[in-house]
DNA sequence: CATATCTATGAATGTTATTCATTAGTTCTT
DNA sequence: AAGAACTAATGAATAACATTCATAGATATG
């Protein structure tokens, strides 16, 4: 009989295209999926995917269960919502503190939606640059901070939001253009667009080029529009999540290169402090986040 | 974490009022609804039933995912609708005998809406008087038998739709009103008022008066309403399912009562042959006629 | 006050979902 | 062309947990 846990996989199965990804994205094993669908399809004499080759393809009756899934894990959600109005008083605040710039480009969406669903929470955006945000936490300055900070410290809990991998972007007509992966010698000379924040905040620098002692200029932009802009007019190159890319190479405004031979991967965090975690809106607020990543953000992968 | 089978539960729990009949329509027993009750409210901290005395009351929390069981639970026959008609050509037809007269009340209404599900299928009620209805499906002549037959039969299968009180009715003012509890003797002396049908298709009848050598002058009409205007006139007695009764016992057009200690039930299967009981539509038909009866239908209770 | 009927609960049971271990197929690299 | 690194599928073993059983407490009914 068809039961949610079924669902919830296929919303995966259709957010991912994989069967072993979708298996992480709900925390269970390949296995546990492939005998799910096994019995899903037999329960109801269709196929629900279809093998092509790599990856899979959902079928007719896959997408017509998609389509239920969405649905109703969208229905449960606004209900346990309810619920939370019910058991206690939905009011509080959530003040974010953003790390990553990048993330502007799916928070902003998210912050309209949560302001509807929690009218009485108070919804901020901590602006400025912060040497030691999770302090923030502490100081009671902030509520959340998203980042990839993860380092184990006493009151304050890391919910893992996702992985995603940095890529290098450069102009179409770059040098580097012919090379496949770009390692942090291909840097050495060229000038590096970024946000403006310190050193030791970028990944490309810090996991990359300071272990190899490639120290290329930099030049800093606050918005990323405007950092591929600059990349596009050749004036240097930068390192950006994926995710954000997609467009601009489809339209050759950039061209995007892995770094080093397995890409230069970072791990999204929301830090609250632990009594924090416990409050509903901020669990909504997570599952929100990684849901509507999920469901937007290509080349995601889930963490832990 | 949430499951169909809790939300399944949930709207068992709403329809009849009790755990324990409740665990009957979802085929589980009292202890097992128990124990889901109490891992959901330990799971959302909030109560989702309260004892009151006898029954159970639902709280608000309760309420609210009753509300979330009714949307999903459609939603879900709403897919399986379609995955059906994916996997098969909807098409084919439904003639469906009724022996139980008063069923008219509630499949005219499902009527309705089965045609909107299943806009291809042939959709008729089959008329007139049958000696042996269920011979009419071999034949051919019909698909569905709704009555009180559940005799093995080869080829035959019977659907346990629901089991229901028949009630005695009489006029406010008839001198049998003092007693709670009707016996066969009462009725000696009566003008039983019945649908035109032969005495064998009379439960009261066949199981009561029969076998206490009472045979009261009878009286027929073809309407429900008909026997109830000629029992308010005092020009009989009737025998009624319990569920076409309340609006009028509730508005003293007339009184009911219990036949004998235990009361006097009968049972409603759905007979179709053995090959038509696998159709999709045959299938949607049952479960939307036990679902519809179910939640409309007072006093009914499930039957295996 | 006894009886019938309801719900709650802990322990035992049974079912079944999940993992483990393995095989087979596909893509990409060298 | 062969190997490496991915995929997905499958049967058996395991672990998890839903359900039943047995029972006690509670609440109406007569």
């Amino acid at each position: 009989m068809l039961e949610l846990r079924h669902l919830r996989t296929l919303a995966a199965l259709h957010e991912t295209g994989s069967v072993s990804h979708a298996a992480k994205r709900v925390h269970l094993t390949q296995s546990a999926l492939s005998h799910q669908i096994k019995v899903l399809q037999s329960h109801y004499g269709l196929p629900i995917i279809q093998r092509r080759g790599q990856s899979i393809e959902l079928t007719d009756a896959g997408k017509r269960l998609v389509a239920l899934a969405d649905k109703v894990l969208q229905e449960i959600q606004a209900t346990e919502r309810d619920l939370a109005k019910i058991s206690q008083q939905p009011s509080g605040s959530l003040r974010i503190v953003l790390e990553c710039h990048t993330c502007f480009d799916w928070l902003m969406p998210l912050m309209d939606e949560f302001r509807q669903h929690w009218p009485d929470v108070e919804l901020d955006l901590v602006s400025g640059f912060h040497s030691d945000p999770v302090k923030l936490l502490e100081e009671g300055g902030a509520d959340v901070v998203i980042g990839s900070e993860h380092k184990r410290r006493r009151g304050i809990v890391h919910h893992p939001l996702f992985r995603f991998e940095i890529l290098a972007v450069l102009a179409p007509e770059h040098p580097l253009r012919g090379k496949r992966i770009l390692h942090a010698a291909d840097f050495a000379g060229e000038t590096l667009i970024t946000y403006p924040v310190p050193e030791d905040r970028i990944d490309l620098i810090l996991n990359v080029l300071k272990p190899s002692g490639i120290n290329p200029q930099r030049r800093t932009a606050e918005l990323t529009v405007a950092i591929l802009q600059l990349v596009a007019s050749r004036r240097g190159v930068a390192a950006l999540p994926s995710w954000g890319l997609k467009n601009y190479v489809d339209h050759d405004y950039v061209i995007a290169r892995r770094i080093g031979a397995n890409g230069l991967w970072s791990d999204l965090y929301a830090s609250t402090l632990k009594e924090t975690a416990s409050r509903p809106y901020l669990l909504d607020f997570l599952v929100t986040a990684r849901n509507t990543c999920f469901a937007t953000l290509d080349g995601i992968v889930p963490l832990e």
